[in-house]
DNA sequence: GCGCTAGGTTATCGGCGTTCACTCAGCCGA
DNA sequence: TCGGCTGAGTGAACGCCGATAACCTAGCGC
């Protein structure tokens, strides 16, 4: 099953093997499913290297699978900023962020697990929380109060306070995909419909009364 | 650290067994608060008797843990239903359940994460999700479409369908307590305020319009 | 051409879920 | 009373897991 073993990078590139590392467990994490079906061995064999080789690059598993998540949390980031940039108005962007946020959970399960609905010890700050903050996470959180923020500028009626409103729009929206993804069994009525009544529920209530 | 090595169970008395592995299993994941953490040694040890024991009642760990869930299930599904019993009318009903259903997951966040937030293959139709239904799941769904639905018939001015109110309904709280149990380290607002808050987006949207 | 060190490997540990072969207490029919 | 059946549980083992400690070696700097 092993492939060809790998050559052994040479004096400066260490960091080669890390970043395949972090290939591999990608993969294998969207291929099996299931964070606890991905072993360490797994991915050094897929790399073709021993399992030892792997904790010269990551000091344990959680921190390798958690590494993984961060770049796809980064892409997650980067989807939603791009699906709000060509919207025409600061509310049809906040939409078009709750569809690219359903998207992406869908496209991307195992990794939508193991962000959102892993229990994580990390602490953060409000202060941390802005679209340059140090982790994906903080920057796509920042980028949520910032949309809503412009949504309110723009005469959204709702509560003004774009904290509280953007924690409101994350749960409605993680709800539905959290739920869709761990009762497949569930007898779902079709997805855009469901995205469809979170998105009025949630972001048309914010639309100026006229 | 075994305690005392449990006596035989008498002839006909085999489910007592069963009964003590549910109750450890139990009382061990809230105490962890983790499924992975929970082993069978442990549990076996707890009862004092040794692991493959547990296989002459469950066939796998899963059927355990699943077993012990479905237990709180129906547990959760009574706390709702007394919540909304003594609210003077449908939509305080509803409001109250939301509140219970938020303060059960917060009371037993491993639990929780077992019945909501792990992957179930197990498939239902929508025929099964009545109050009188084979599962607590399908039981607590049930009486949350008909809580919705007497909400409706009571006046409640929004779009009439009962299944995707309730689902709506489900997803935002949900949501809720699956990121509050998810990420401790966020920098949450008090609960009870981001609770009212999905409670008067959801369910205040619900009252008819004076 | 020699030594140092980055970049690995080999061997091993303790724990896990699970299975197989087995033992033993106690009730039942003769 | 007693032989045997069977329900209730044990002991030992398998193959996997994450992780660690000790070792090796290719190749660059001098």
């Amino acid at each position: 099953m092993s492939p060809a073993r790998r050559p052994r990078a040479r004096r400066g590139d260490g960091d080669l093997l890390r970043a395949e590392i972090l290939d591999a467990a990608g993969r294998l994490l969207a291929e099996k499913g299931d964070e606890n079906a991905v072993s360490i061995r797994m991915i050094a064999d897929a790399v073709g290297v021993t399992p030892p080789s792997i904790y010269l690059h990551f000091p344990d598993k959680d921190t390798l699978i958690e590494a993984v998540c961060e770049q796809r949390f980064a892409e997650f980031d980067e989807a939603l900023e791009k699906a709000a940039a060509s919207a025409p108005d600061p509310i049809a962007a906040l939409r078009a962020r709750g569809e690219a946020y359903v998207a992406f959970g869908l496209d991307h399960p195992e990794h939508y697990r193991v962000i959102f609905m892993t229990r994580h010890e990390r602490t953060m700050e409000l202060g941390d929380l802005t679209p340059d903050g140090a982790t994906a996470g903080a920057r796509a959180f920042g980028h949520l109060v910032e949309a809503v923020a412009g949504a309110v500028e723009a005469g959204a009626s709702v509560t003004p306070d774009p904290l509280a409103t953007s924690i409101a729009l994350w749960a409605s929206f993680h709800g539905l995909v959290s739920l869709l993804v761990s009762e497949p069994g569930f007898p779902w009525p079709p997805v855009p419909s469901l995205v469809e009544a979170v998105l009025n529920l949630q972001i048309e209530g914010l639309r100026p009364r006229t």
